[in-house]
DNA sequence: TGAAAAATAAGTACTACTACCTAGATAAAT
DNA sequence: ATTTATCTAGGTAGTAGTACTTATTTTTCA
């Protein structure tokens, strides 16, 4: 006999949530352990629980996706992650693969495909979505530097990054730090050459991009 | 006797939708007659079976919600429109409530806020998600005139909108269409005065956000 | 056909940011 | 106690885009 396989759901949309739990209820094969409404609820079930399959949102309150997997690798959990999730951005997808997600799918996906990925994942393969499986292709040379390299940045460079992703100029940095304008440029030529960033506001564009995870 | 709200709901999530169906369904009061997995299918069976309301998703391939919108009203339908979507941007919602929508409710709120919302807006009345309502208070003295103006544009000033959203340089956009860089500034002038845009990188952060209504 | 709108292009001045350099002050590290 | 990292700040040069101007050609349409 076949042994079922044990979830864990996260979503903070609860209608989203609730069909999700129904649709994946409707197999017998699969045992929704508990379900969680942000990080923290899903990081303390996971570890509590410790199904064999999770299934996380990235945009939750508290805890977001990838902070719930980083937490549970510090703690050794072998509960293998799925993002369901509305991101089809290249570089979120990327650095979830770099972090060890096994299955990456999107919302707007149908619910054959949940099912499909849940089991696949549980026999510690990878599942993707078709949709996105194209950026497979382009990842040997994808390394995700960028967003990687966002924590070797110093505290001031991460104040004044999340100041350019407030569309703050120089200029009103620096007012704002009292520091001289010349320091908020180097600040920012360091910042650049930390995150492989060139050209004329690249730096702006990235932080206005990447608000969310500074 | 009450006389029964009739509703057709739109969203390209089939997951969410299941949700959403299985969530109104519990109520006797409320009578789904249809429900579409984009815009066309949308408008389509708003305009054939006149239901009081409709949900919709601002995303959908096709049409997205602001689009159906538009054709409702060029075919003077009646149904209320109620946006249930994930984007809480003070400037989608506003847009929202300039073309008539009278029910704003984001996707992360709990079931029963959409059910009271189906039920206000059938009396012809606003519902707003509490997240959002603070930008009521605002909203006397926001007019929405940037993106309101994107109408106003040429097609040769969108085209160049369009290529500046994929981040190309006046540069790279001049030798794309074979004119000079400067008569490429010049139209970057001109879509930053009809958009009433002002300064470095203004028009640059515009196109890159509002990439999706190009 | 004649006026208006749109697309083309250039002059000049200015602002913001990038690029790469040196260098002093200060604090943490081991 | 000396190295290392960080924050500070300036020099100089170059690129990209903004701001405002004039002006020619082409298209549109009333």
């Amino acid at each position: 006999m076949k042994k079922n396989i044990k979830l864990v759901i996260a979503d903070d949309h609860p209608v989203f949530l609730k069909g999700l739990i129904d649709v994946i209820r409707e197999d017998n094969s699969l045992d929704v352990l508990s379900y969680a409404s942000d990080g923290e609820q899903a990081l303390n079930q996971i570890l509590a629980s410790r199904p064999d399959v999770a299934i996380l949102d990235i945009n939750m309150p508290g805890l977001n996706g990838f902070e719930v997997v980083r937490k549970l690798s510090e703690n050794k959990s072998t509960t293998k992650i799925i993002f369901l999730t509305m991101h089809r951005e290249e570089d979120v997808f990327n650095k979830a693969l770099d972090i060890g997600v096994m299955g990456y799918i999107l919302k707007e996906n149908a619910s054959e495909d949940i099912m499909e990925c849940v089991k696949t994942v549980a026999e510690t393969k990878h599942y993707i979505s078709p949709i996105i499986s194209d950026y497979l292709i382009n990842r040997t040379s994808y390394t995700s530097v960028k967003k990687n390299n966002i924590e070797k940045l110093t505290c001031m460079e991460k104040n004044i990054l999340k100041q350019i992703s407030n569309k703050k100029t120089s200029k009103e940095i620096a007012e704002t730090l009292f520091i001289s304008i010349r320091t908020v440029e180097n600040h920012r030529m360091n910042i650049c050459n930390k995150l492989e960033l060139h050209g004329c506001s690249s730096l702006l564009l990235f932080a206005v991009e990447n608000k969310h995870l500074l």
